[in-house]
DNA sequence: CGAATCAAGTTGTACGGTGCAACCAGGGAG
DNA sequence: CTCCCTGGTTGCACCGTACAACTTGATTCG
């Protein structure tokens, strides 16, 4: 096996232990907020309010999936969904004034746990796995996504 | 916010995207065997059998999650348990020729999509994520794991 | 215009993975 | 022998997910 081979098989091994981990780790973390309402409250801040369908295409999830998510978090006061005038069949998806802040709580937390974790890498050693992992998920989510 | 800064928020972006893509994505990718169940075979096969509670302990799952995995893969006929003969309550875990076989089959096609992901990747820079990845991992499986 | 078609969301159903609590069976310490 | 510990199973509940069927509103085309 090439050097290459060996640090691809240590890449495709550490990625998987990363992400059998992350779900679990991410719900004991935040109990208040599970891993996909995380992201579906991310994405609406950042895109400043979208479809339910958007959500869906974005994350690649079953539109009933997205439509119970949303639903509990109607539920729970941290978004709101207005009907779009021009066209009734769309629901606009807006964060709440709670959403924001329970977003940004929860930002805040997991922000200070990544920063813990990497508290001793030297900053050029930052910019380049930050630049990596861009570069890997941009791959893989290409062709043949996944 | 510093360049280090910038650089963990993209980190922790960019890693949440892939926990999120994670599972359902291995779920397309190999129907015949969750993430969990090649988790659960690796480590038999790189530890040559073991037990239960082991597991368990080793991936931070409760034990009767572990006991109904280890159940669904021998009744598909992947592992086997005996009875360890010192301890009538342990039942030592192995991979069966089967197991070993579709293991081996479904570790060559995700190696295969690794490496493509990462084909035109230098191989300094394999090198390096690897080694971010692995000490990353480290890193977050110490205290405050998860 | 009206019928066929398409798009957005919801609901019923089913499944897999998970944890907790209760339990059972075997081992070890006093 | 009794008490407690440990390995494992089972009942129950929950979440996230997909698929399929359906509803409602928009669009297209004869």
């Amino acid at each position: 096996m090439t050097a290459a081979e060996t640090a691809i098989e240590t890449i495709q091994r550490e990625m998987t232990v990363f992400a059998r981990r992350a779900r679990a780790s991410a719900g004991r973390m935040h109990p208040e907020l599970s891993l996909v309402s995380y992201t579906l409250l991310g994405h609406l801040e950042e895109s400043g309010g979208c479809r339910a369908t958007d959500l869906a295409a974005h994350y690649v999830l079953d539109k009933s999936t997205v439509s119970r998510q949303v639903a509990a978090l109607e539920r729970t006061g941290l978004i709101e969904r207005r009907q779009d005038p021009a066209d009734h069949r769309v629901q606009v998806l807006r964060l709440t004034p709670a959403g924001q802040e329970i977003l940004d709580r929860v930002t805040r937390s997991r922000r200070a746990v990544f920063r813990e974790r990497l508290t001793d890498w030297p900053e050029e050693d930052l910019k380049r796995f930050a630049g990596y992992l861009e570069r890997y998920n941009a791959a893989a989510s290409g062709p043949a996504a996944g």
